[in-house]
RNA sequence: GGAGCGGUAGCUCAGUCGGUUAGAGCGCCAGCCUGUCACGUUGGAGGUCGCGGGUUCGAGCCCCGUCCGCUCCGCCA
């Protein structure tokens, strides 16, 4: 801190080298301990606390001022310092060996009584929005929020020292044609048009790599109008990189020692790098998920082998008719409750299951000491068959094991959110201190929606095919189609993803024609970025890092709400500034904009 | 759009089977207290049990509706 005439040091400064030193000291009234005769105030500003000390016989007349202090006054304090009297330090405080003897007190601002206090956790979200400063001002916060300057600090440093240039790209601009719901800003200038606010500054920075600068970064802010999570706001910040005569391999070292940077400057942590990978295809098969939680087993085992040839017939024609069987082996959970097991079903219905439940085996020793195997499916298993898949999911005394037969996709999503459940219901990560940090490689380019009749991009329209899939992309077997794309996961948690890009025009051309962009569409909407593929575009892939979700898991938070000053709540509003807000006519009439929204029950009471 | 959980004093919560005047801790107010540090101590104030309707002799508790918050699904290229 730079002393000015507000104050000499900041709270946590003093210490016994400074006995006998004349301090001033800003901050706020933390707590008061009024005895009668001697008051003792706790001074808190940003950096912590010193005990300031009122007594009578020093000054009478300033400890009388001092009963009236109240928690949360703003006070600057002139003092001494002095050694606190023997058995009275506080271990507890930094500057416990010492506390100031008050000779001077100004209150810079009396303090109403706080609705909440800041030294109690509060449950009562609303209360805490509707009074965010006040929310911020509680320690855990406070540190949240400094803890995550920290970071993004780190990140500048980090790609600053690596060569990467950190360009601002446009706010207003357009539409995205796929992807999440945009944010409209009506252009009014441009009447009738209208601008968006970007989901990701995409094609600017791949512009960028048109324009030489080969290596770019940005701290962007992004806008989706989609629904809310725990770790999903409408406004959120990306980590935005892009380089130029780069491969994959290229992208994921840089990354790492970016993740690795931010981390030892958020948490003092050393990750191990390299960060283990796997492909999109294992991921799926063995976790049910393309952003895997490492930190526990609960693995889905393919079990085809097992009862290809089997009595039990529903198994067997499942993998006839191309289909998948799959278990979980739950490993001592065989005392699951009536209640988790109704949960985990109606879980997996959700998930997409077409029966009413899952199949179990149950494996438990009887009163007689006897391991019984209690299954609605036991019985129809051959007795070769029940050795060999024990011995495969290696099957033991208060084990439970659940089955799933059906198509892949169904397998890998029912069994993925079963076995997220399975980790919660048994508290496996509970109290883990585990980074298990995870690249997920070989993403497809390209899914099939049903919904929408038509192949989607699976990352976004600009992803590079694979190149030894590219055969198959020109022989329209678009499922097939690896992109040379990645994502970066932590603890179940997707970081940040990318790819490396389309730079060619005619094959981006394709692309969108594959995607179902017509010639006169592109052109409409891409011939910026076409045009652009022709006058010499290098080869080019980046990334983008999810910045709230890392100071989230830097912060052991399970919300980024807890990492961002002030966030929207699950209606995406903010309740301190009552934001969104209703705006005058006047104010639309300019804009050429007019609202149909109408209030159903005021239509209700006119009728 | 759907599902789940929650809403009781300023805050955190308890409230049994539907039955007397709805409680506790913290905070707040007042008194006492010269070494505390979650100070102590004595006393006090503080309630539209989210809101509306219903069942009942009687509802914080049961039913219906609704609002708000959180979590999840859908959605999020």
């Amino acid at each position: 801190m730079i002393p000015n005439d507000y104050r000499s040091r900041h709270c946590n400064a003093i210490r016994a080298e400074h006995i006998g030193e004349n301090v001033t000291l800003c901050g706020w009234v933390n707590s008061a301990r009024d005895h009668g005769g001697v008051i003792f105030i706790d001074l808190r500003d940003r950096e912590g606390l010193t005990q300031a000390v009122f007594r009578p016989e020093e000054n009478a007349e300033l400890a009388a001022l001092s009963h009236d202090l109240r928690d949360e006054d703003v006070l600057q304090i002139r003092g001494r310092v002095e050694r606190r009297l023997a058995g009275t330090e506080n271990a507890k405080l930094a500057t416990g060996e010492v506390e100031v003897v008050v000779t001077e007190c100004t209150v810079l601002n009396k303090a109403e009584i706080l609705p909440f206090q800041l030294d109690r956790e509060l449950s009562n979200e609303d209360l805490r929005m509707k009074y965010r400063y006040l929310d911020l001002r509680r320690e855990r916060m406070n540190r949240n929020i400094r803890q995550r300057h920290k970071i993004t600090n780190a990140a500048r440093n980090f790609l600053d020292a690596s060569g990467f240039v950190e360009v601002e790209t446009p706010i207003l601009s357009n539409p995205t044609p796929e992807g999440a719901r945009d944010f409209l800003v009506p252009a009014r200038l441009s009447p009738g048009k209208f601008f968006a606010l970007p989901q990701a500054p995409q094609q600017y920075k791949q512009l960028l790599m048109v324009a030489g600068l080969e290596r770019y970064f940005q701290i962007a802010r992004c806008f989706r109008d989609e629904d809310l999570r725990a770790d999903r706001q409408p406004e959120f910040t990306q980590i935005d990189i892009e380089a130029s005569f780069v491969a994959q391999e290229d992208i994921l070292g840089l990354v790492e020692g970016l993740l690795a940077a931010m981390f030892k400057a958020g948490r003092g942590v050393d990750i191990p790098l390299p960060f283990p990978r796997m492909t999109y295809q294992e991921a799926m098969d063995r976790f049910g998920s393309d952003k895997p939680d490492t930190r526990f087993g609960l693995e889905i085992t393919d079990m085809a082998d097992v009862f290809a040839a089997s009595e039990f017939k529903i198994f067997r024609s499942t993998l006839e008719n191309g289909g998948v069987v799959r278990a979980i082996n739950a490993k001592g959970f065989a005392g699951i409750t009536t209640g988790q097991m109704i949960r985990l079903n109606e879980l997996a219905i959700q998930a997409g299951m077409k029966v009413k439940q899952l199949a179990f085996i149950k494996v438990e020793r009887n009163a007689e000491g006897v391991l019984e195997y209690k299954s609605p499916l036991w019985k129809f298993f051959g007795e070769a068959e029940k050795t060999t898949l024990l011995a495969k999911l290696n099957v033991e005394e208060n084990d439970i094991v659940f089955f799933y037969a059906g198509t892949w996709d169904e397998a890998c999503n029912i069994l993925g959110r079963v076995r997220l459940e399975i980790a919660a219901m048994q508290e496996l990560t509970k109290g883990s201190e585990a980074l298990n940090f995870l690249w997920v490689v070989d993403f497809p380019l390209l899914a099939y929606s049903p919904e929408d009749q038509s192949w989607v991009a699976v990352h976004h329209p600009f992803t590079r095919p694979k190149a030894e899939d590219m055969p198959l992309l020109d022989a329209d077997d678009y499922g097939k189609v690896r992109a040379e794309a990645y994502d970066v996961v932590l603890n179940g948690y997707e970081l940040g993803g990318g790819s490396i890009r389309i730079h060619e025009s005619e094959l981006q051309a394709k692309m969108f024609s594959v995607l179902g962009v017509t010639p006169e569409e592109q052109q409409l909407k891409f011939s910026h970025i076409l045009e652009a593929f022709q006058f010499g575009a290098p080869p080019h892939g980046g990334l983008a890092l999810g910045l709230d979700r890392i100071a989230m898991l830097v912060a052991g938070e399970t919300s980024i709400r807890e990492v961002i000053a002030f966030p929207k709540n699950n209606k995406a509003c903010d309740l301190m500034t009552d934001s969104p807000t209703t705006v005058d006519f006047k104010q639309l009439r300019e804009l050429y904009v007019q609202s149909t929204w109408k209030d159903k029950k005021k239509d209700e009471a006119a009728d």
